[in-house]
DNA sequence: CCCGATTCCTGTAGGC
DNA sequence: TGCCTACAGGAATCGG
């Protein structure tokens, strides 16, 4: 599933294929995304330049020279570059054809994803003015998150998940990032001291340097065609962990329902 | 305003 | 083996 980092490493792979190409037709399979995509998209596009890809959040911006692009890839959706004729396959909802002979092709099995066109700023469309900072920016800081946290009786985790507190957290990094910051995920936002706080931001950061790192290796998987779920799998700690032993203290993981999401931590470890 | 619950969708895992 | 059901998850939106 796209996580933050996926999400960057796949604005990294398409960005120097789509950069100063020009849109010579739209094929839109299915409407029913998330958002509906707009009938009128192909007409809006064709003929468009795109200048730049850019990241908010979890949201891929393709920036054209009459407005922006905006998809986000949901929990299922790829973006791939294929050649010219390649036959359509199940849940293949988007193609946006270019002049170098290839197609940028949106697939989305549960379609929670979306492909959304705007003509102003992006950052001014409604679904990305109420974000948070960026979590890999200097914007997100110790300080950021224990004054954004006061008063709040909200667990943690959820509140970490919140895109207007900080974007880009999802739920296996959430309980990740708790896990190595030894915080207890039901604890109350506004009852964790400053000082953890700032050792929590840090974690944040660091999980999501790494998870970028094996993104890359997500990415070639990806463009191959393999498509195989659960690299990271190794890498976590508490995620999908329940009963097995934690790697500290080797009392078992558990799992709970927090916010009806899945949480996995360890009772020993976090407080 | 705050926060928990509901909603969209389909592939997968588990039970029988 | 195959059918059936429960569940997973991002994030907007609803309801208390």
């Amino acid at each position: 599933m796209p996580e933050l980092p996926e999400v960057e490493t796949t604005r990294r792979g398409i960005a120097p294929h789509l950069a100063n190409a020009t849109i010579t037709g739209v094929t839109i399979r299915e409407h029913r995304l998330r958002w509906p995509v707009a009938a009128d998209m192909a007409k809006r596009l064709a003929g468009c330049t795109i200048n730049s890809v850019n990241r908010r959040a979890k949201y891929l911006l393709l920036n054209t020279d009459s407005g922006t692009i905006i998809i986000h890839l949901g929990m299922s959706g790829t973006l791939r570059l294929v050649k010219n004729g390649t036959p359509p396959k199940k849940h293949d909802h988007v193609d946006i054809e270019i002049d170098s002979g290839r197609i940028l092709r949106f697939n989305d099995p549960r379609r929670f994803g979306c492909l959304l066109w705007t003509g102003d700023h992006p950052l001014s469309h409604p679904l990305l003015s109420h974000l948070g900072p960026e979590p890999l920016s200097s914007a997100f800081t110790g300080h950021y998150l224990h004054t954004a946290s006061t008063g709040r009786r909200i667990a943690i985790k959820p509140h970490l998940m919140n895109s207007s507190i900080v974007v880009g957290v999802g739920n296996i990094y959430a309980s990740e990032s708790l896990f190595r910051a030894g915080i207890h995920p039901k604890r109350a936002a506004g009852r964790i001291a400053r000082k953890r706080m700032m050792r929590l931001t840090e974690t944040i950061k660091l999980v999501l340097q790494e998870s970028i790192h094996h993104g890359g290796t997500t990415l070639r998987d990806f463009y191959n065609g393999d498509g195989k779920p659960g690299y990271f799998s190794n890498e976590l700690a508490v995620y999908n962990r329940q009963g097995e032993a934690c790697i500290k203290c080797r009392q078992p993981i558990r799992q709970i329902t927090l916010g009806q999401r899945s949480t996995f931590y360890c009772p020993t470890c976090q407080r």
